[in-house]
DNA sequence: GTCTATAGTTAGATAGAC
DNA sequence: GTCTATCTAACTATAGAC
């Protein structure tokens, strides 16, 4: 493996990853990877690749996000559990955010795989979770009533949550909401809020 | 159109449907389709339909929720914001829940055609969904701090999430949890109890 | 390693008998 | 409306010259 093949390498997975993105898994030929990575014809592809299912592992490896989400997860800390919380989403949304490309393609997988890259993906980011979510629960404030699996769900569901609706932001149905648009790091700290604090002033001044 | 062709229509498009979640669209032939259906050959779609486009397009439609989701939109009401927003939720949370295959067929529109289908379903849905948000934030005790776009956002979020993370739970990956699992209503209750209240109890009893 | 050429298969769609 | 038969085009993958 020379430099020249390992950057003809890199250049057919980031053309793939284009296009599975764009197109679908099914939807996306070996000919127009090939082309699309500068080769004049298909064949070059088999150099590099035994077939079109390994090249779109390889790209769902390349596009996840291990190493800037592994290292958030194992040292977020903060004095309260709201700060905690906050720094958590904080540094979680926004790389999940640049990385909706990883989000699409994990669609694909689910879709044409059954998720099996994807549950490959979970196995080694959810122990990194938990390790967090032991530290969250370890401060007073935390409502006790409130089983760990229940606030691991809530919080994933919200990263979730916001990343789809990001994208459905994105598409013209949703211009003609009858409300100023809201912009920049304000839906973050707004979803961040309602997480911690809830959307209601309980009348008492007091939770439950 | 005499009533044997329309249920051959229907036996088409339930055939599609279930071959549309396992395997995508582009991975779906026609003759799978056909195959499924009840056809010995292809043709026989041809009478019905125009083309794939337009089978995937019927499908979509005949699975949206609308007669479910519209109604309970219009007419959820409380006593208060918290009684309003739990009603809401335990009423869509288990309508989507039992429509996760209108879900899936979301994804491939948003994959294979750009979301063009889903589009206009949230065009028909939207207006619906803001008629009850006026109704929440008719309550005094809805936190005033909080952007209406901001509270709509967290509670679409908070839908989409439970409905992935339970895509997701199914996975056999997930089974290694170091907890016991919660089963039933409890995952929803508690979802909507954080969203409510929040996973803190502000040390001064008072929020913000 | 990259090319030309092509094998072998399957796709969506159609013509025409019945 | 459903069938048989078939068209054209595209697909993944490979063999072999260079």
């Amino acid at each position: 493996m020379s430099e020249e093949t390992s950057s003809r390498r890199d250049a057919i997975l980031d053309a793939a990853a284009q296009l599975f993105q764009r197109q679908g898994y099914s939807a996306t030929s070996m000919r127009q990877i090939a082309r699309a990575a500068g080769y004049e014809a298909v064949a070059g592809l088999y150099n590099h690749f035994p077939g079109k299912e390994d090249i779109f592992a390889a790209v769902l490896e390349r596009r996840a996000p291990y190493d800037a989400l592994l290292p958030v997860l194992e040292n977020v800390t903060g004095d309260t559990a709201e700060d905690l919380l906050q720094n958590l989403l904080r540094a979680v949304i926004p790389i999940m955010r640049e990385r909706l490309d990883f989000l699409q393609l994990i669609l694909i997988d689910l879709q044409e795989f059954d998720g099996r890259l994807f549950s490959s993906f979970l196995q080694q980011v959810t122990p990194h979770f938990v390790g967090m979510l032991s530290r969250l629960l370890s401060f007073p404030e935390i409502r006790p009533d409130l089983k760990p699996q229940i606030i691991l769900r809530a919080i994933v569901s919200v990263i979730i949550g916001y990343l789809f609706t990001e994208i459905a932001a994105s598409t013209p149905a949703l211009a003609h909401l009858p409300f100023p648009p809201v912009v920049g790091e304000a839906w973050l700290e707004g979803l961040v809020s309602i997480l911690i604090h809830g959307m209601t002033v309980s009348p008492e001044g007091k939770v439950k």
